[in-house]
DNA sequence: TTTAAATCCGAGCAGCCCAGTTGGTTTTTG
DNA sequence: CAAAAACCAACTGGGCTGCTCGGATTTAAA
């Protein structure tokens, strides 16, 4: 999960082509306008996002892009695997299965970035594009800060 | 919230000096050869972390660094926010409190990625260096998958 | 049938940040 | 004094991002 502002941007435009769906496909020129993108960006991320199976297209005038499945089948988390690299996080890149396992002194904090990159697999993935439209957005993660309360840290000093 | 790999650096250093915490302070030429990071950019790296108040240093031959804190009391998301610069996601770049707001056609994705910045800010201020020490990743987030529990994404095509 | 709207495609490019290097200076122990 | 360490500032190569340019293909509308 890589997390960049280039996933932003294809949410962004997927949310808008959402938004404005109806009979007619959407022109992703109509897309650039409204949110500001350059056409030639928008196009080099919905050749991804068409060949992740995510929209669909119709070419000549006319034409434009529509949601392959319904806004609320089609998960953020999907949108942001299908622009960006995958890219394996933790330093221990992906030397065989057991590679980074091996000595654990240098992967002490394997398993917490492991961790929060489920965290945050989980909660894109938890939130449709029909949830963004429509503000609906989860708040069922996370109920209160565990224990020791520390309140918003960056307080004692010397 | 950055998430860079400059801060997976930072907390990797941080973790092996809560490891190696002894009478004597422990100096980042050690920290520098067990994690294989260079020697100058943990002295980068460390500048920050001993500024914001969670390692003191320690001049002179048998010097090195030793945590301000307890390792149960310094949170993983005080050291990545120590180590990365601010930098506000959401493209609404803080235009002001209400800047963003105004037009509410272009930010339709602002509350996804500051409820996603929330959850990250919450889950890595949850865990502690001794935490990651010990190998206790509070996995007290997210039980099961909300509704129409979609496997893994990535299935349906044309 | 021509025209033009749109998707498609590939190459290239300026700017930024990361991770590291270099070359010091200061402090402090032995 | 010599050496070990923290400190400090400037610079650098490479990679990624967001974007531009110049096309080509498809196809609805005129």
């Amino acid at each position: 999960m890589k997390l960049s502002t280039k996933g932003r941007y294809a949410v962004m435009a997927m949310v808008d082509l959402a938004r404005h769906a109806q009979a007619k496909p959407v022109s992703l020129s109509d897309i650039a306008t409204r949110q500001e993108i350059s056409l030639s960006y928008l196009e080099q991320l919905f050749a991804r996002l068409r060949r992740a199976g995510l929209v669909k297209s119709v070419r000549g005038p006319g034409g434009g892009y529509r949601l392959a499945r319904g806004s609320a089948e089609t998960r953020v988390s999907e949108i942001i695997l299908a622009v960006d690299e995958p890219i394996s996080a933790t330093r221990c890149t992906e030397m065989g299965a057991t590679g980074c396992r091996a000595d654990r002194s240098k992967c002490l904090t394997h398993d917490l970035w492991e961790e929060l990159g489920n965290q945050i697999h989980m909660f894109l993935n938890s939130v449709t594009l029909m949830d963004v439209l429509e503000r609906k957005l989860t708040t069922r993660f996370i109920e209160a800060p565990p224990a020791a309360a520390n309140s918003d840290s960056m307080a004692a000093a010397s």
